[in-house]
DNA sequence: CTATTTAATTGAACGACGTTCAGTTAGTCC
DNA sequence: GGACTAACTGAACGTCGTTCAATTAAATAG
């Protein structure tokens, strides 16, 4: 079958990339495969490679979509200036949209490129966004002139946060804890601010 | 070919894991296949199906050996007492073990079993194991009648730096900042140990 | 309106993957 | 020495990502 004009460039990309969504939610990334999308499309394999360089590229535009998702939910929460209840939000928010999503959140951490690959600037600076969020609730607990200790924080505290949803999601948290991982988040950020409040300039071990 | 007797079953066993961990380390996990564990051996694929299940059963395998040894790097470390100082040398001891051998590291967590399957018991006792060490280092915080609450802090801790490590592996920490895994962990631990001090019964925000 | 060019789409093919299994053969036992 | 057992292999199956010549519809030119 030669050229069709069912769909345009952009529908094209577009039913592609809300197929593959489909399929990991319904299935688990592992389900994901070039074949599959595009049955659900109705369309052949080697066409995707018209619309994407291969499997991984059309992963991360996937993941891209996530991660703007992801800055929607949370950055649709007012901040109130109390980072305790502020952080509180942010991440009811961000569990919320894991417990809604597990199957795409998954892929969107527990994918990794293969070797010597980069994330593309666009991906990274959304990335970025969302860490600014975290770095706004934190804002009140830093002066103007530590803006960089502030930034330092929130990566940590990004980082950490990220552990939990990780091992978590990973089925690897529940057979060594009883605890939620909700539960163990707020206990972080509970230890977290209440350790930021007493040293501002933390005291690491000599040597 | 027929039966050899070259090597005893236990002999070729060891053998086996011994390849695995040569090419993950040399190539990376995705670099793992049962044929190349074969011909590194000296055997065929089918043979291997003899000594595992598959090669899910294989690295599991291999990564039970990954946190022996990484068990033994930190049990060999001898306790102060000062919980900021143990902490960091476990850190210490855990930073430079995935500094020497990331790949190995990378398949004990970044390779996620197919859907449903549970991680076998002998395989959560080592990862509990190594999170008694992280209760250990934190017991001069806790008062012997808040045991629980200890396990709960350690375990809070032990996904915090997961995250950090975990991050920084994939290469998604060094495009949002410039600190290095071992500054951020540092961080970490600094702030959760202050705020530890402080707060021995967090105080959530209300509702 | 027809001829030519262009671009989208396909199906078959490639090499590699995990896994299975009938067939072969070396060791073991009587 | 013959029967039995268990280790080992090679070929095969179905799947994967990816490539590409061939086909055909749309776009353009005359």
């Amino acid at each position: 079958m030669g050229r069709r004009s069912d769909h345009s460039r952009e529908e094209l990309y577009e039913m592609t990339v809300a197929a593959a969504r489909g399929i990991v939610e319904a299935h688990g990334f592992r389900a994901l495969t070039v074949r599959k999308i595009a049955d659900a499309i109705g369309y052949s394999a080697g066409t995707l490679y018209n619309l994407f360089d291969n499997l991984d590229d059309l992963i991360i535009r996937l993941n891209g979509g996530t991660l703007d998702e992801l800055f929607d939910r949370l950055s649709a929460i007012e901040g109130s200036g109390d980072p305790t209840l502020d952080l509180d939000r942010l991440l009811g928010a961000y569990l919320a949209y894991l417990e809604a999503h597990p199957n795409l959140w998954n892929l969107l951490f527990e994918y990794t490129r293969p070797e010597g690959q980069v994330l593309p600037k666009w991906y990274v600076d959304r990335v970025a966004d969302i860490l600014g969020l975290l770095e706004q609730a934190l804002s009140p607990r830093f002066p103007e002139d530590r803006a960089n200790e502030k930034r330092h924080a929130a990566r940590v505290l990004w980082a950490s946060l990220h552990g939990i949803c990780s091992l978590s999601q990973a089925g690897k948290l529940e057979v060594v804890t009883t605890q939620t991982p909700r539960e163990m988040a707020r206990l972080l950020v509970s230890i977290f601010l209440t350790g930021l409040e007493t040293t501002s300039t933390p005291n690491l071990p000599g040597r």
